[in-house]
Order: structure tokens, then C-alpha cells, then sequence
DNA sequence: ATGACAATCAGAGATTGA
């Protein structure tokens, strides 16, 4: 089972470069961040005519997280558990019957900017639930995964100027206590625990020709719970598709699991 | 030190992103 996750900053213009990703790539399953959509405007149909089963999680203008799936999704939720009153579309899972049950979540976690602030403080106590909800997958002791947009640059070498993030919110040292909080519950990084070189990243700014210097983070990932972690077989980044035509800033991340 | 780039909603330019 190949298992996807791409931010593809708004739905209505990636549609090209999302569709000519899924053709070539064939995922099994995509998790989408920022479909920047209402559920009733996404074109679902589009993705139908090729065979995925589509749930999405939709808010209108910004966020939004949607699963493209291609095996039949059971007990789709929404929404991360601990607080009743956030509204932003930000979390969505199910369960992915294949030649066994994995327990998908797509998550697009915030940016956190500026440092000090209101946003910054969502992010962390964000962080807080979403350690909550790993606690939980992993005291299931299934077959687990959480993958999206972290925006967290977990280490100096998944940014190739690592001096100039230092005080914003993906690499702060807050944000990235609470990654490692969450990781050390005894989750694995798929990409991590496969290819430890630098250089390797899955987001490049739009300005300032970043993609041609290769000045990018790494902020996609996933992290999966021992029993997911022991069917992995591959984890990749396609880092290519930030080349292509009307590129979204991030690229797909992908795993293939023996499932 | 600043802006550069892109998307959305709206129908100009503010907001958000990372």
C-alpha cells in the first residue's frame, strides 16, 4: 500500500499539477493539506473518475484536509479531539482496509507565526492534543500513522539555512520540544528512520528562486506507530514536482507499507 | 532592514502562509 501526503496549496489551482502527481505516482492513499475549500467545493469527481473514494474536511479560504483513497475508508472523523471550540479545518482520519486495517490521520498542524503571539500559542497547545490523540493510536497497539504538513523543521539539517529560522515558529526550540515529546512516546519518522542525508526537503518559498538553490525544510512528514513502523518498505520524497508547472510550495511525501 | 511569491475572497487590497 503507497500511502501520500501533499500540501497542495489550494485545491482549484493544483488541480493540473495534482492530477498529473496521482497519475504518475499512483498512490494508494493521498492525505491533502490546505484544499483551502468548502466540502461542497471541492471536485470530488474528478478524483472519482479515478477510482479514489474522496472525504474531505473543508473550510472556506484557508486550512482544509481532505483523503483521496482508492481502498474503502471506514469510520472517517473530523476535527482533533480536545477542544470543542476550534473551528479550523485541520485534522481528519480513518481507517484504510487493505490486506489489514491502518488507522490514517491527515493533519495540516499551524504555522505559529509570528513568535510571540496568539498563533503561536494555538500551535503549541495544538501540539498538546496532538500528542493526546498519538497517546492514544499507540495505546490501540494497531497499525497507526499521523501524516501532513507538521510545519516543524525537526533538526538543523532539514533546513538548508537553518540560521535563518531560527526564531520563527517551525524551528523554535518550544515547537520542536513538543515534536520530540510526541516522536519519543515511541513513534517512528518515516523518512528519518530510512535516509539520514541532508539536502532532503519537502518545502521550497516561492520567492527568491528557493527551489533552483535548493533552499528548503523538510516540515511533511510521518510518524507511525510500531506496528505500522514494522510494515514499512519504502519512504520517499517527490521532490521533483516543486519543478514542474504551477507547482505548489511543498511536494508529496510518500511511504509503502506492507499492508 | 525589507521585499521578493502565491492563493483566496472579492471584485482592491488585506490576509495568510512559511
Amino acid at each position: 500500500m503507497k500511502i501520500a501526503t501533499f500540501n497542495i496549496n489550494g485545491i482549484k489551482a493544483r488541480i493540473q499539477a495534482l492530477t498529473d502527481w496521482l497519475d504518475e505516482a499512483a498512490p494508494d492513499v493521498a492525505l491533502l493539506q490546505e484544499i483551502k475549500s468548502v466540502d461542497e467545493g471541492f471536485p470530488r469527481e474528478i478524483f472519482e473518475e479515478r477510482g479514489y473514494n474522496v472525504e474531505t474536511h473543508g473550510q472556506k479560504g484557508f486550512n482544509g484536509v481532505a483523503i483521496l483513497s482508492k481502498l474503502p475508508l471506514e469510520d472517517v472523523t473530523r476535527g482533533l479531539p480536545g477542544d470543542q471550540g476550534d473551528e479550523q479545518a485541520r485534522w481528519i482520519e480513518a481507517t484504510v482496509v487493505g490486506d489489514r486495517a491502518i488507522r490514517i490521520c491527515g493533519l495540516y498542524l499551524p504555522n505559529g507565526n509570528p513568535v510571540p503571539g496568539p498563533k503561536f500559542d494555538y500551535k503549541l497547545a495544538w501540539m498538546a492534543r496532538l500528542e493526546a490523540r498519538a497517546r492514544a493510536l499507540l495505546e490501540s497497539e494497531e497499525p497507526a500513522l499521523m501524516a501532513g504538513d507538521y510545519n516543524i523543521i525537526p533538526q538543523p539539517e532539514d533546513a538548508a539555512r537553518p540560521e535563518a529560522w531560527a526564531e520563527d515558529a517551525l524551528f523554535r526550540i518550544e515547537s520542536r520540544t513538543a515534536w520530540r515529546r510526541i516522536v519519543n512516546l515511541g513513534l517512528t519518522e518515516a523518512f528519518r528512520a530510512r535516509n539520514q542525508a541532508p539536502g532532503n526537503y519537502s518545502f521550497w518559498d516561492y520567492q527568491a528562486g528557493a527551489y533552483n538553490r535548493n533552499d528548503g525544510i523538510r516540515i511533511d512528514h510521518f510518524l507511525m506507530t510500531p506496528e505500522c513502523a514494522d510494515l514499512m518498505t519504502d519512504c520517499q520524497i517527490d521532490a521533483h514536482v516543486r519543478g514542474g508547472e504551477k507547482p505548489s510550495d511543498h511536494v508529496p511525501v510518500w511511504v509503502t507499507l506492507e499492508a
